[in-house]
DNA sequence: TGACTCATGTCAGCATCCTGACACACAATG
DNA sequence: CATTGTGTGTCAGGATGCTGACATGAGTCA
């Protein structure tokens, strides 16, 4: 009880783990997005929006992950080049739902192919098993640290 | 042949999943490390140095993922709050190997144990064989993506 | 109607990390 | 000795993301 515990062997830590594959992934979608004009993070938008279109600015930022701010700008750049439309003045609230335009829905499918590919390229060594074991357990880590926020020692 | 693979439901996406945790991981990380005075960062150079002593700028740099220029900062960071020490001129090349201070080391066992609370937070809802199948798992995606660098479609 | 709460969009300032470039130290080679 | 290549440290500038703050619009409730 008394032994303090530490973070063991870095190569068997999870957490280093976690932080080596996430970005070794980021590093092989910025590889293969960049030719196309796209970075990580206009391409997560394009996605977000081809599964759930007209979504507002607060709620991309949070389905990707970072602030309203830091979405406002990826947004005005795809706006800038076309790729998405969102409406000048708010119809109901201030929310102005956001949507692909044909140029952004035709960017999307090349963009979403390429990371495709990388993706069957990460998970090539998996069995199918193994592939849908991965999911549960990174879903479970994910829950287990959001779900939970008093650690209470 | 003809037809075009894409990403499939986010839900379900490996790769989704992967930066969903690593993202709940950080943020966990950081509750827990801001009220030690540290960041993310600070802390991964101190358990990097823990771990291997006498790094250079560029090795840690290395093994936290940045460029030598960011780590460089952080460096200076916590060199000027005495956690490190690294000599004026180096001895040998123009490396000057980095080594904690008994303060970096005393911050660092604190620190471990937090992070270490968190990793056995997220991991306890898995058992002790898939917490050893999850290293192996993630492993094999990192080598998959890092390993091999020519797609070609 | 008015007060309150919540979510959203936006502005300003700051922190972090990156790309590009350059100089220095060492090893290998002629 | 001179040349080349690799690894390292550092400076300058810029891109990206964040925190803090504020105003707007909608819903709730007295």
């Amino acid at each position: 009880m008394s032994q303090v515990e530490r973070v063991g062997d870095l190569a068997e830590s999870v957490g280093y783990l976690l932080k080596q594959a996430a970005t070794a992934l980021h590093a092989s979608m910025d590889a293969v997005l960049r030719p196309q004009g796209l970075t990580v993070s206009q391409y997560s938008v394009l996605e977000l929006l081809g599964h759930e279109p007209e979504q507002s600015n607060a709620g991309l930022a949070r389905g990707a992950f970072v602030t309203r701010q830091s979405m406002n700008e990826v947004l005005r750049g795809l706006q800038d080049r076309g790729l998405v439309a969102r409406p000048d003045v708010a119809e109901r609230g201030r929310a102005r739902p956001t949507h692909l335009t044909p140029a952004g829905q035709a960017a999307l499918e090349n963009a979403s192919a390429a990371v495709a590919r990388v993706e069957k390229r990460m998970l090539s060594p998996l069995s199918t098993t193994e592939h849908t074991e991965l999911i549960a357990r990174l879903i479970a880590c994910r829950d287990a640290l959001t779900g939970d926020g008093a650690p209470t020692g």
